[in-house]
RNA sequence: GAGGGCGUAGCUCAGUCGGUAGAGCAGCGGACUUUUAAUCCGCGGGUCCGGGGUUCGAGUCCCCGCGCCCUCACCA
């Protein structure tokens, strides 16, 4: 029988090691020491793997449980034969940050996610083997804690430990303990290192997590239904993106991975919810940078006899509440109802307290190229000039091409609606009533970012079916093996789906502006890596 | 997909003109019962991302590959 510390090589936290561990039988001599300390803590009858505990609190609690005056009465009277020591006692847990040992005193710092507090641990106060079990304690080994608080000469609340006991050992030797773990790469393979190393990656995922809650709680006030719909799909509609294809067994199928919850969140209107959304996690078979990730997050919204116009009032309401959240968090305290909700992204402090803006496609067009888009000669000019083929293309494919520069045109701090899209450009969008020409469709952009898409949504199957049929017919031949008509969804119509409003918003990217940061990758707690 | 940058000790990083591979932290041995990035004395630690080439000699120059980051294009 192996012994357990000559045990199989565990990855053991760096690419250095990794490689190391899988030609060399000698391991790293930091593992080594660690073992080697894992393994006098069980010659000293101690398990280094702990046990359950009970009555443990967070660190942020202890330090509030800090009682000056008890702790001013035992600094008098601590002495004196009869006194009664009332210094709160509580039982911690944490990784072992710092660590400086002074021989018969050891100071050590503790991070749980609440954040870092000192233990001292003197061989004259700490129960037995306690002292001992902090003498072996490395750098990022889990720690239990019990003892009174007190403050230090210096005035640090500290924990004076009465007993101390292993509840995790660390084999991998931890990032720098100042500067924590800096490569990119490395947080976002290992983020279960980066998270306890870096406080602030901590931060932001317990950030997102608030905020998908606030998502969840602000739509379910305004009377929506949050379902499930299938991510396994025998046809991927509902965007015209590649998905991933995969194979049933049971059934000898090709299944394909979502690429958007829409056409099953309709025939959920049809069968009479009124308003419905999901969070749903889409796939896409794309490229990824910094702002895609193959599977990524949206939340997407209908409303019975809604509109595109109900879309945006909801989706600024949902923005501006979500802001507050954030800054909630970063406050601790609620902003008032008239206080500005300044949020900085890319270098832009963005207001979400302040209406957004409202321009129409038609007129931001114009604003940025200098010429409507109706005039054929200037938009045909204009994309020559810009190195596009015009001959034979239909003006408004042309008018979509140079669209890139209204877009760019937007002010990047102000949280901008961009509506009604010229209808031949959005096929699956209900036209107005009164100008068939236009689409009643809005994109929400915040930062060069596109954030949100919302539509009135076409509820006439013959004009639905009508626009699919025109859409297959100009697709290229690899992509007919996953665009078909989905015809259940055609039926779904006939039988009869009221006039809505539909909604996408990108919730990794809500994320990415709401928290700052201008990578998906910092918002997903694993995002894709090519694998090693 | 195109262009640019980066990859050196466990971590964070230096490494000049091509000439014996460095620092801080971490680790090991020792001292220390109020430290705060503890301090003091001593010691060990390298597949310089991988492969090839040029050269008397390559971490450094050239080529190929891998991974990550940035910019641009496309998808949200």
């Amino acid at each position: 029988m192996r012994r357990r510390d000559d045990g199989p090589a565990v990855d053991l936290g760096t690419r250095h090691y990794h490689r190391a561990m899988s030609d060399a039988p000698a391991l790293h001599e930091q593992v080594l020491q660690r073992r080697a300390n894992r393994q006098r803590m069980r010659a000293l009858g101690l398990d280094p793997y702990g046990q359950r505990e009970t009555g443990l609190c967070s660190l942020a609690e202890a330090k509030g449980a800090y009682d000056p005056g008890a702790d001013e009465a035992y600094q008098k009277e601590g002495k004196t034969p009869g006194f009664a020591d009332r210094r709160p006692e509580r039982a911690v847990a944490g990784r072992v940050m710092l660590l400086r040992d002074n021989g018969k005193l050891i100071w050590m710092n503790l991070r749980d996610h609440t954040g870092d507090m000192q233990v001292a641990v003197s061989a004259r106060d700490c129960a037995s083997p306690g002292f001992d079990a902090a003498k072996l304690s490395d750098l990022g080994d889990i720690i239990i804690a019990r003892g009174r608080l007190m403050k230090t000469k210096t005035g640090e609340i500290t924990l004076w430990a009465g007993e101390i006991r292993p509840a995790s050992k660390c084999l991998a030797p931890p990032p720098a303990k100042h500067e924590g773990l800096q490569d990119v790469e490395l947080r976002y393979r290992q983020r279960y290192v980066d998270m306890w190393a870096n406080p602030e990656t901590m931060d932001v995922f317990f950030l997102r997590a608030k905020l998908i809650t606030a998502l969840r709680r602000f739509l379910d006030e305004r009377g929506f239904v949050e379902v499930d719909t299938p991510v396994l799909q025998t046809l991927a509609g509902g965007a015209a993106a590649r998905p991933f294809v995969t194979h049933m067994n049971a059934l000898d199928i090709d299944l394909f991975m979502r690429v958007a919850p829409e056409l099953f969140l309709k025939r959920l209107l049809v069968g009479g919810m009124p308003r419905v959304y999901e969070v749903a996690r889409n796939f896409r078979n794309e490229g990824v940078d910094r702002s895609h990730n193959p599977e990524f997050s949206m939340v997407e919204v209908y409303e019975a006899f809604g509109s595109y116009d109900t879309m945006r009032e909801l989706t600024e309401s949902l923005l501006r509440s979500l802001a507050r959240v954030v800054i909630a968090h970063r406050t601790g305290r609620e902003p008032g109802a008239a206080e500005p909700l300044v949020l900085e992204f890319g270098g832009h402090a963005i207001d979400y307290a302040r209406p957004f803006d409202v321009v129409t496609y038609g007129a931001l067009f114009e604003r940025a190229l200098g010429f409507g888009l109706g005039d054929d000669g200037k938009v045909r000019e204009a994309a020559r000039a810009r190195g596009l083929k015009t001959e034979g293309v239909d003006r408004l494919l042309l008018v979509q091409e140079l669209f890139d520069e209204a877009e760019a045109s937007i002010d990047p701090a102000r949280p901008t609606f961009v509506i009604d899209y010229p209808a031949p450009l959005c096929p699956l969008t209900r036209s107005k009533t009164s100008d068939p020409s236009v689409a009643e469709r809005f994109e929400l952009f915040i930062a060069g970012m596109e954030l949100a898409n919302a539509y009135t949504e076409l509820n006439d199957p013959d004009i639905q079916e009508a626009k699919f049929r025109e859409q297959l017919g100009g697709i290229k031949d690899e992509e007919k093996t996953f665009r078909t008509i989905d015809e259940d969804f055609l039926n779904a119509l006939r039988v009869g789906m009221p006039p809505a409003g539909g909604l996408g918003v990108g919730v990794d990217r809500a994320i990415m502006l709401l928290t700052g940061n201008s990578s998906i990758r910092e918002v997903l707690l694993f995002p894709l890596m090519r694998p090693r």
